[in-house]
DNA sequence: AACGGCACCTGGTCGC
DNA sequence: TGCGACCAGGTGCCGT
């Protein structure tokens, strides 16, 4: 479900109720994620304030009175602002309760979500010293993605899902900014001209701010964290669409597999490269 | 060192 | 209708 849209859709759907409130409680009823819950967690962040919510990369990080809590929603995770009393629904796993009677409520049927506390700073926990810039900031730019594309021996869809090289880019974001720019998956990083480069960075860049103005894609169930669906799904121009006509030219889209993922493009508008710059 | 593939899970869909 | 096979938005880690 979240790409880097429907992450940042949910960070500010929380950040309103939960932003200098006052943690009085945290019920886990599932400790199994894809990293196990750390059992004393419920006492380790109690009374604690939080005093910053905000995202990086596909994690949420919740800065407390000490130490910070990050939270990544995996492949199926959504949160949910309610009130503690509201019943719960199928996979709603951890309740963070605060003192106002807001509770924040994570609800992932594929637990490959995780909920970590570190008391170190954010930039050095082993999670994120090796990510990325953000697609968003202005160091991930052209010359930046050139650079990279000249070092890697992998095709333009890797690379670009690389989060070493530039975090948020996912399955489906990744396949639609190489549909904009005109450019074929299966390309080799290092034949791409500093011209289409420059075109895919502009597109990952336009594509995420897109879809980040229509709250998130709504795929399957995602919704943001007031229950509104994200209405990107329908501005999808190949993800989704194997077999169907090219909104551009009417060819029919094709499917490859690359690293195991569905990556659908146009051979027509993303022609494979012949030549090399 | 760099890369490809696996693993972690549940649930939805498709074909038989 | 039922059942099994297969697929899904992420990503750290393992083996080659």
């Amino acid at each position: 479900m979240p790409e880097l849209p429907e992450v940042e859709t949910t960070c500010a759907g929380i950040r309103p109720a939960i932003l200098n409130n006052q943690i009085s409680s945290l019920v886990i009823r599932n400790y199994n994620f894809r990293w196990p819950i750390a059992p004393e967690l419920p006492v380790l962040i109690q009374d604690m304030k939080v005093h910053e919510v905000y995202r990086r990369a596909k994690y949420i990080v919740l800065l407390l009175s000490q130490g910070s809590l990050i939270l990544h929603l995996g492949m199926s995770g959504s949160l949910r602002v309610l009130d503690s009393n509201i019943p719960l629904k199928k996979h709603d796993h951890i309740d963070i309760n605060f003192i106002d009677g807001t509770c924040l409520r994570l609800n992932d049927p594929r637990r490959f979500g995780a909920v970590i506390y570190t008391t170190e700073p954010i930039d050095q926990h082993k999670l994120f010293q090796h990510l990325g810039p953000e697609p968003l900031s202005q160091s991930f730019d052209a010359e930046y993605l050139t650079s990279y594309c000249r070092i890697k021996n992998q095709n333009i869809k890797s690379v670009i899902m690389n989060a070493q090289i530039v975090v948020g880019v996912g399955n489906i974001y990744a396949n639609e900014a190489l549909f904009l720019a005109g450019i074929h998956p299966e390309t080799p990083a290092k034949s791409l001209t500093t011209k289409q480069a420059s075109e895919l960075c502009n597109q990952i860049k336009l594509v995420l701010i897109t879809a980040i103005k229509q709250g998130g894609t709504t795929l399957k169930d995602f919704s943001s964290p007031d229950g509104k669906p994200g209405y990107f799904s329908q501005q999808l121009k190949v993800y989704g669409r194997k077999g169907l006509p090219c909104v551009n030219c009417q060819t029919l889209l094709q499917e490859v597999r690359i690293q195991n993922r569905s990556t659908v493009f146009c051979a027509a508008c993303q022609r494979q490269q012949s030549e090399n710059n």
